[in-house]
DNA sequence: CTAATAGTGTCTCTGAGACACTATCTA
DNA sequence: TAGATAGTGTCTCAGAGACACTATTAG
């Protein structure tokens, strides 16, 4: 009926925090094309997958990193973008909570890293444009949504999450002023835990009211 | 290397605006699957087109839409979706205004109309799901964003503005305080034109100060 | 008792929303 | 001059942002 012959990838932009900074998880590629380049981890999706399943399975085999947010971002379609053959590629965001995993989880990997957005090594195909909308996305919606949640353990304290928000969207913010705002829009609820192993006044942890995704002006 | 095949093909939502109904763009498909039914127009991407360039192509083939707003809204990728194959669905958004173009202008093709959204037929494929996603969106973007222009002529009234917003939005809006809102962010301009035609007041022309699409807290 | 971070209240100013009348044009 | 829509100002209240001190805990 039509001769088309199109290959379709995922690629997945896995967003965490970690000593203050907005970081990428990234791979040394041990194959060609860009072999020995650092890259976003993806593949081909298989013809009995989803696009978000294909993403979910290749961080799992490529990275071993599981259960976490997943959503898509956009799909680039330069013709050329690809030098194995017309591709194209749909991104996703992910993010998590680098508490939820070992740095041995990836270790039997080749290379993997997380690397500090601003400073990011040269990446290969289009990788550079991917990250940078996906960063734009990312600023935007954790404004208007809690998605923060998700690069969060499931309990913090409220200076970690307001860490989140500083370090994403890289400027500093009142503490009392953020804490007013994120008590009146109910986004999260105290449970009676505290802070353990900390040398001063251990702060009390919160958890998130909603599990899942809803808009919510944060700030 | 690899054996994969899963067909690419776009999908267009065409909304305007008429007689204070937000519509959209349907096709009756005359070829199978879904003869005779309802659908989104939107084809198989070639080989040597960006998705973009595949959804413009389309529109101008199938209905002679030229020259409109497009942006991607989300790739839908369900397994099943589309009984000849495994295929993945582009989809985009377009907006255009309803002056730009004549009706006569699809009158050969074999039957498109724009159709009330909230009268909606059944559609083909999970073209339903996609439809609602798109009003979704599209109803997010008018409020942060000055996509609003892409649905006027390029000269307009005030209430014509006000009347995209209530009419996307399903609300209606106070005249003063919209426009004293519309006034402080400087989303328009004032011409020298007035309205011709009209058995009352003309209202004076405005037209956007942007042409390009930038984010602008609007309501 | 010291060091370190947790946690809290007030004031000002801007902007959102409610609300009704006058101005201007055509026929 | 009648009919129809264009166009405009004020008040109130809520929320954003600036700003500094006290509370609690570990060691």
């Amino acid at each position: 009926m039509i001769k088309q012959s199109i290959l379709v990838t995922v690629d997945s932009i896995v967003f965490t925090i970690s000593k203050g900074s907005l970081q990428i998880l990234l791979i040394k590629r041990s194959v060609a094309p860009f072999k020995w380049e650092w890259s976003l981890p993806g593949w081909f999706v298989l013809e009995s997958e989803t696009l978000q399943e294909a993403a979910y399975r290749d961080l799992a085999e490529e990275t071993n990193v599981k259960n976490i947010y997943l959503e898509q971002l956009y799909t680039f379609s330069e013709v050329k973008r690809d030098p194995r053959g017309r591709a194209i590629s749909c991104a996703y965001i992910a993010l998590m909570s680098r508490e939820n995993m070992s740095p041995k989880a990836w270790s039997d990997v080749s290379e993997t890293t997380f690397c500090d957005i601003k400073k990011l090594p040269k990446l290969a195909f289009d990788h550079k444009k991917i990250v940078d909308y996906a960063i734009q996305r990312l600023k935007r919606k954790i404004e208007y949504t809690n998605v923060a949640q998700y690069i969060l353990p499931k309990k913090f304290t409220l200076r970690q999450l307001q860490d989140v928000y500083e370090t994403v969207l890289d400027q500093t913010i009142d503490v009392r002023n953020f804490r007013k705002k994120i008590d009146k829009i109910w986004l999260v609820k105290a449970t009676w835990d505290k802070e353990i192993g900390v040398q001063y006044r251990p702060a009390k942890l919160y958890t998130f009211v909603n599990k899942n995704i809803e808009i919510v002006e944060v700030l």
